[in-house]
DNA sequence: TTGCTTAATGGTAAAATAACCAACAATTAA
DNA sequence: TTAATTGTTGGTTATTTTACCATTAAGCAA
């Protein structure tokens, strides 16, 4: 495998993270498993939307589901994503600061 | 900011990382600062390909460029990312052992 | 069984993303 | 100045992603 297909394989579980409810998902697993029904209710739109995004993780293996009854429990299957946040979170602060900086010159 | 505004913000970091040669250029710009010709020169496709590349993960603020005579220096602008790609190694490897171990099963 | 509830799937249209080519702007060297 | 070189920008087309609606499948309860 070259280095642009290794890449690849990365990059479809950084997509999978790269959407603002499935990163709520995310972020919202983190403090435990949760319903589908728990999920959906974090949003305003469509059932059949946050089920698609729920596949996405799940086929990225970024979460994984289990049935219960009627309703699927949903877990996340590394805790290591949620630090990654951290760290985008620097990136949003360094950014913030030098657009301030950057105002101080003007 | 609700919920997901705030989300959206980050998001917009992580989809700037969701392209395997915008993942290739941090992991090479992780060994130092590159010249636009030596980025440049890992890819097969056209330079205003690249630049656009370029020009997404200096919005996100992920790298910043500087004008070397005719060439422009790119660098990384914060380390973190790196680390997170190894959670993302973590995530592969997660789930390939999980099929190896769903093969024995069958 | 027969409904009732809930998540998942199929289909479609709109929006976002990505790649190429052509033209441009900036810099260097003759 | 003129010509050559290099990175960026504009424009177009093809692909991918996303959200909704309608339908289906699975499980529960009467």
């Amino acid at each position: 495998m070259n280095k642009y297909e290794s890449a690849k394989v990365k990059t479809e579980i950084i997509k999978a993270m790269a959407h603002p409810a499935r990163l709520m998902i995310i972020e919202s697993l983190d403090n435990g498993e949760k319903l589908f029904s728990e999920l959906f209710a974090l949003f305003d739109c469509d059932k059949s939307t946050i089920s698609k995004h729920l596949l996405v993780l799940k086929n990225a293996g970024i979460v994984s589901a289990q049935k219960k009854g009627l309703d699927v429990l949903y877990k996340l299957e590394t805790k290591c994503i949620i630090k990654f946040l951290d760290c985008i979170n620097t990136v949003i602060n360094t950014s913030i600061k030098k657009q301030k900086a950057c105002l101080r010159c003007k």
